[in-house]
DNA sequence: GGGTCAATGGGACAAATGTCCTTTTAAGTG
DNA sequence: CACTTAAAAGGACATTTGTCCCATTGACCC
């Protein structure tokens, strides 16, 4: 529910310690919007600590969150590869500390040092693989399985994420969702 | 819709010209599995001339097509990166030729040919890029729209892939999508 | 041609979810 | 503390989508 990186961590930490290329810290307070969908930016983030979300904002206004990003989660990578524009926003929740590092400094990592190219390419491979089966598993149940599904995988669910966040994480409404854990209550109560 | 990466068909028709590595050609006939979710492969495949379906099967035994895939697009890719099961099963639609190649060697090109390596991160963050905001679509519009937005960036859409192919991709029953198209077609008429 | 099977199309009803709106609760903030 | 605002909860109704079934069509095979 809310990813993570540990191995891209520890690795970005020992990058950072070693002092190489413009790797820089970075913080943030909590819900502030970092990256907004649809600009430009030239930079790429590897969160230390804290927790933020990533989301789509469709043209009726309805926000749909793809991810939610814990340590060792990058952000911005995408439109080092390909020179468009960004199809997330993404916003803070925690306050949140990050490594930051130009487009033209992760290239050259990308190029020259193996391991982190490495690291880059299992985590979009891992994105990639999170995605399919969360989808497709939020179309084949009712949203009180999904509920269920993420109160199991993250049990402090409701405690850090808004009913709002997680409705949008779902992709119902948060009278739905309310619904839902109404139903849920009742039948374990 | 039916997604293509020019770019890589033609670096494979390279490597495979120059004769590198063990890439080789290989040929499925129509409706084939080439790939079944939860087992354990050992090649990568480029897609040289074809079309395939990318698919998850739910424990209710309901198909959800993730892509569907044509020329210069590769499978089997992910699992090159985190030692896992396949979390898809791909299947061919039209007669399939492909390249093929084993983890082994793709690990090795990708670690020796710079160019290589980046097509195949641009791939993956391609695949990353496209599947956020198809998602959001369907969560947000009515069928009608989704088959509306698909025709229009597929028009020859109903000729090649059946009806149950394009529910399963738009994450709804064959029922509903037939509704959906004959409240479209008494619109328009 | 007759037989079989898969794909397609659709009727009738049930269930899930959304929309709209109101109330309650909690959390800041001057 | 009083005031304002955002988050949460839920009632009532409309709409969408699914489920279950059956009829039709078309492809393929003997």
């Amino acid at each position: 529910m809310i990813r993570s990186n540990p191995e891209l961590t520890a690795y970005m930490d020992k990058l950072f310690e070693r002092g190489v290329h413009d790797i820089r810290e970075e913080e943030f307070r909590a819900k502030q919007l970092i990256i907004e969908q649809d600009h430009r930016y030239h930079n790429v983030y590897v969160i230390r600590e804290g927790i933020a979300k990533c989301y789509i904002t469709d043209e009726n206004g309805k926000d749909f969150i793809q991810e939610f990003l814990g340590a060792g989660m990058e952000f911005g990578e995408l439109e080092v590869f390909n020179n468009k524009l960004t199809i997330c926003s993404v916003e803070t929740i925690t306050p949140l500390k990050t490594y930051s590092l130009s487009h033209k400094s992760f290239n050259v990592l990308l190029k020259e040092d193996m391991e982190f190219n490495r690291l880059i390419m299992k985590a979009l491979a891992d994105k990639i693989r999170y995605k399919a089966p969360r989808h497709s598993y939020q179309h084949s149940y009712p949203i009180e399985n999904n509920i269920l599904r993420l109160k199991q995988l993250f049990p402090e669910l409701t405690d850090v994420i808004s009913k709002k966040d997680i409705a949008n994480y779902i992709g119902v409404t948060t009278r739905s969702l309310n619904r839902a854990l109404k139903e849920l209550n009742e039948k374990s109560g």
